[in-house]
DNA sequence: AATAATTTTTAGCTTTGCCTAAAATAAAAA
DNA sequence: TTTTTATTTTAGGCAAAGCTAAAAATTATT
């Protein structure tokens, strides 16, 4: 398996994030990049000449199976390194990001085989987002949104999104982490905000915070 | 604490390597790098105008105190990277330099010290080779050569020379490690060959062998 | 001290990856 | 179906980091 630059690595881990399998037009690709159009025009050939993607000038770019392989093969070492800085050297899930984007391009399959094994064959990474097998097989993607549930149900929280510190800090300050088990006391018929109740009391969650955290019945 | 390319910090720790803190001259400069000395010459130039060397064209390039310090922070999270990757990951010790080389750019001093404190705070990394600590102290170069002790002395070996896979390989079939005691039999006056005595028997070291493995008395 | 050999620098080119501004194409509105 | 707007591509530049070949400076040898 050749080689890649760490922007390269960077453009095909975004086309898997903004459209899985699916084209992705160069606006919204320059926007999560952070690059100018024409700059993405340019990266995109290159990335076309390896067969990492499938351009079609004016219409988009659609990873191929190879750039699918690669997409994942990145964030499973991103997932597993988050795990790692969560699990062994006690970082918050809400700092980890940056530094797996980086360690994210380090390459070694033994290393990422090892790591793995150190983890304890682990299936989620700390925000409970599925960590992709060796052979690319995704795990389930956990939970639905707080909101989807109906009052009086058990829930456990398994997942949360990623959005932004601002969400972390608040699920911090609120003290919710992965694996909390909630009642769900009552869903607002007014603004969709959502009462959870715990041993140490209730408390109510906006439909925002609700929108980007997922839970499982239980 | 500006960030750096890994061009950048690659020039840097080769610099350490094979100078410390005196001028280098261009052209081993160049093969320690392996590139060709128009492009060190270009790159060094690059290097002074961040003020991490000295150059004075046609004499040689020095570290500034900066860039000493810049070294020692690249050193410092080499020796830590393969000492995690031998004590928590499983590694050889004769696997993990290239792996190390990767690693070592990694930027984050949060990880670092976390890193430290995982790893149990050591002084020296799996080849013996200090690890320069946070605020760019050194701890003592351990041991010396084998074939510096006189016979009927007992050793232990606390630190080899990094001379290539083969030496490694010569180790490994030896099962010599670091750690490991032995009692110094004989030295050979023809050829500077020592034999070495242990529980299980006794065996001769190339004069070679001797000169990259290094012990203390004890 | 003069010449020869070695080392270093300069000059000119290449690729990656990004930029701005202008031209071309596609999508939306009139 | 034109015309206007938005998106995408092309064209032309720039910096980092490498290269080769030629010129300049240093070091070694007569
Ligand atoms: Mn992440
Ligand atoms: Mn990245
Ligand atoms: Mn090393
Ligand atoms: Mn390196």
């Amino acid at each position: 398996m050749k080689t890649h630059t760490e922007s390269e690595e960077n453009y095909i881990k975004a086309l898997y994030h903004l459209g899985g399998e699916q084209p992705v037009s160069n606006g919204d690709l320059a926007q999560r990049i952070g690059a100018k159009g024409s700059s993405v025009t340019q990266a995109v050939k290159r990335l076309g000449q390896k067969d990492l993607v499938n351009v079609v000038p004016y219409k988009g770019v659609q990873l191929t199976p190879q750039g699918i392989r690669l997409a994942k093969s990145i964030l499973r070492k991103h997932r597993l390194w988050e795990t790692f800085l969560v699990d062994k050297l006690g970082f918050g899930w809400d700092e980890v990001h940056p530094l797996a984007e980086q360690l994210e391009h380090i390459q070694s399959e033994e290393l990422v085989d090892r790591m793995f094994q150190f983890l304890g064959s682990p299936k989620h990474d700390p925000h409970g987002d599925p960590i992709p097998e060796r052979d690319g097989q995704m795990p389930p993607v956990l939970g639905q949104p707080i909101g989807a549930f109906t009052a009086g149900v058990e829930i456990r929280i398994v997942r949360v999104e990623d959005a932004g510190s601002e969400f972390f800090d608040q699920l911090d300050t609120m003290n919710i982490n992965l694996g909390n088990t909630y009642k769900i006391r009552a869903i607002s018929a007014f603004d969709s905000s959502v009462e959870l109740g715990s041993s140490t009391g209730s408390f109510w969650l906006s439909q925002s915070m609700c929108a980007n955290i997922y839970a499982i019945q239980s």
